[in-house]
RNA sequence: GGAGUGGUAGUUCAGCUGGUUAGAAUGCCUGCCUGUCACGCAGGAGGUCGCGGGUUCGAGUCCCGUCCAUUCCGCCA
């Protein structure tokens, strides 16, 4: 037998017992005569101890000779401390040890396993099975494990079945790029990736499964983030003859349950807003509303009286910052040049401090009397001591510039408290985006999701005004999940595809198969997908998803440590008939 | 595709306006140490300053290019 217990799991109880431990060493004290080495695996940390005198002459070498790392088995009897460590669970014992058996020496590793490593990111990650031994990284995995195992549970319970969708599917031109696998036995063709197993799910409504879900890779070939992988992992749902409400119903519960099971949180009822409040309230549409600072449009009491910029202006538009009057100048110069950057894009900042005597300082005071700027004051709620926020141009430029600005205020101020979770159900979408580089509508959510009924004369009128029976699930400014109501019945997909520009050849090569399932007999169905990486990172309290992921790609998409993508074989090239148009130089 | 930031010891970083032999901490090695647990003390080894070019009497430092990492914009139905 290689151990008969953990590293975690003894106590002062276990007192006297012959036990064998396995592990790797973390650290070895050596005292001159007398050693210690701790010894840690999953689950903890236990300290062996070696003394001059009662232990053997080389056992007492062989400690001392010990290195970072190593794995080692240790046999000996558990002992009360002399002085022990409250800050580790095992920290009342320790084995005196009589036997020790190094199954596994190991080189120096090239940073330290510690809680807080000198590791840096690049390193960690070409050696991230290292990485993956220090607490913190483990610790987010076991969540992320956890949270598996919850949301596998409430689904069942809810009675839905896990189905597996394949991986090699079909690449279609919607949405992001596509991976693409080569296919050997017919030369020229090609798989695709799934983006996500939409069409499947469909399909398995129309099958009768009633409600399924799928713990599932994703892929999407396009650029990375802190908080976008090109594979990551969806909890991707479907269910038949339900309507919005239903699904709001039942995946809000899974929401609330897994921060009753995991965070002990009762998250109460979950909030919603429709997407043209979030937009006009808050400039996004996935507002994190741990904070108030709403937009407020100021055209009415800011235009026609002589500045121009505004004037010009399709919008003017401010955010109230409580307390923040005392701002230097300084301050609001960093604040206006932080706005100028190339990423947020405005042209300028208007400020306006809320004295503590009543009066009003702004950066256009030549323009606006006191009284104005009381009235602009007035709307936004601000009080002696608050500082008004005022930016201004076309309507959507400026309202991703100033919710840009929220979110940092919100940062300064303190006022995202990662301890407080607030989600939100994002309602009533648009339909389709109007998309200036190809000229044409395309899907904001997907061609499956079907259009809310008032709506649908619109279609024919101005189909930009179509709203969709779309939602998305906001926690903390992060988009979580999103889904719609489908589309069930053959004309209104054929219509849908019609409006996106498809021809009925592209339509039909693309989704015919969808199409025809529509004419055996489709249930009326909608479904919602979770990005699971974020979500563990949101319980996580983390803005990266990267470490509840347990290899990662970089920000490059590369793997470092096993060095991927990389090139292939001029024969496996030949056995996919791929040339290549310039070899890598 | 674009912008910002960074690249100096195994590691994390400092290195001013260009000027002597490039430093600190930690890790590593050696020795001492019987209650440590971030052990302590003494000593030691360890560097092509990412790479290429340029300016200069002289470049870690300035300039150009390039590579890598990272964050953001575009992109992500």
């Amino acid at each position: 037998m290689l151990r008969t217990h953990t590293c975690g799991e003894l106590r002062l109880d276990d007192i006297d017992k012959e036990v064998i431990l396995a592990g790797w060493v973390q650290r070895v004290r050596n005292k001159g005569g007398l050693i210690w080495v701790d010894l840690r695996d999953r689950y903890g940390l236990t300290q062996l101890i070696f003394e001059e005198g009662s232990s053997d002459e080389s056992l007492l070498k062989k400690a001392g000779a010990l290195g970072r790392e190593f794995v080692i088995q240790a046999k000996g009897k558990v002992i009360e401390r002399t002085s022990k460590n409250d800050k580790i669970p095992t920290g009342a014992i320790e084995i005196k040890t009589n036997e020790l058996n190094i199954l596994n020496a190991a080189k120096v590793p090239p940073f330290i396993i510690e809680d807080d490593t000198d590791g840096g990111e690049d390193l960690r990650m070409k050696y991230r099975y290292l990485d993956l031994r220090r607490n913190p990284v483990r610790e987010k995995l076991q969540l992320r494990h956890r949270m598996m195992q919850e949301t596998r549970r409430y689904m069942d319970g809810e009675n839905f079945m896990e189905v597996e969708t394949p991986v090699l599917i079909k690449s279609t031109p919607e949405g992001a790029r596509d991976f693409v696998v080569p296919s050997r036995i017919h030369p020229g063709e090609f798989y695709a990736l799934p983006q996500s197993p939409q069409t499947f799910k469909q399909l398995l409504m129309v099958s009768g499964f009633d409600r399924y879900f799928q713990i599932v890779k994703c892929f999407r070939d396009e650029d990375l983030r802190a908080d976008r992988q090109p594979e990551f992992t969806q909890i991707d749902c479907e269910m038949s003859f339900v309507e919005q409400e239903d699904i709001l119903q039942v995946f809000g519960g899974l929401i609330r349950h897994l921060f009753t099971a995991i965070k002990r949180l009762d998250l109460g009822k979950i909030e919603r807003m429709n997407y043209e409040d979030a937009m006009k309230l808050y400039g996004n549409d996935k507002p994190d509303i741990r904070f108030g600072m709403q937009f407020v449009e100021l055209n009415e009491l800011a235009q026609n009286k002589g500045f121009n910029v505004f004037d010009a202006a399709e919008l003017v538009v401010g955010i109230c910052a409580k307390g923040a009057a005392s701002y230097t100048r300084k301050q609001l110069d960093e604040l206006t040049n932080w706005v100028k950057r190339p990423q947020i894009g405005a042209k300028g900042l208007v400020y306006v401090k809320c004295n503590e005597d009543g009066s009003y300082k702004s950066s256009v005071d030549k323009f606006y009397a006191q009284e104005d700027l009381k009235s602009w004051a007035g709307k936004a709620g601000a009080e002696p001591g608050d500082l008004l926020l005022v930016l201004s141009g076309e309507v959507r430029a400026a309202r991703k510039q100033l919710s840009e600005l929220r979110l940092k205020l919100g940062e300064d101020l303190g006022l995202r408290d990662k301890t407080i979770y607030k989600p939100l159900w994002v309602l009533d979408f648009p339909l389709l985006e109007w998309d200036e580089e190809t000229n044409r509508y395309h899907a904001m959510h997907h061609p499956f999701t079907s259009p809310k009924r008032e709506d649908v004369p619109l279609l024919e009128t101005d189909p930009g005004k179509v709203r969709a029976n779309a939602y998305d699930l906001v926690i903390n400014g992060v988009e979580i999940g999103g889904g719609s109501i489908r589309i069930h019945d053959k004309s209104t997909q054929k219509r849908m595809f019609e409006h996106l520009g498809f021809t009925e050849e592209e339509a039909q090569s693309q989704f015919g198969f969808l199409m025809e399932a529509f004419e055996y007999g489709a249930p009326p169905h909608g479904g919602i997908a979770f990005g699971f990486d974020r979500l563990c990172a949101i319980f996580g309290g983390s803005d990266s998803i990267r470490d509840y992921i347990a290899f990662p790609k970089n920000n490059a998409g590369k793997d470092v440590m096993i060095d991927s993508p990389s090139a292939i074989s001029q024969e496996q090239l030949k056995e996919l008939s791929i040339g290549l148009m310039s070899q890598k130089n």
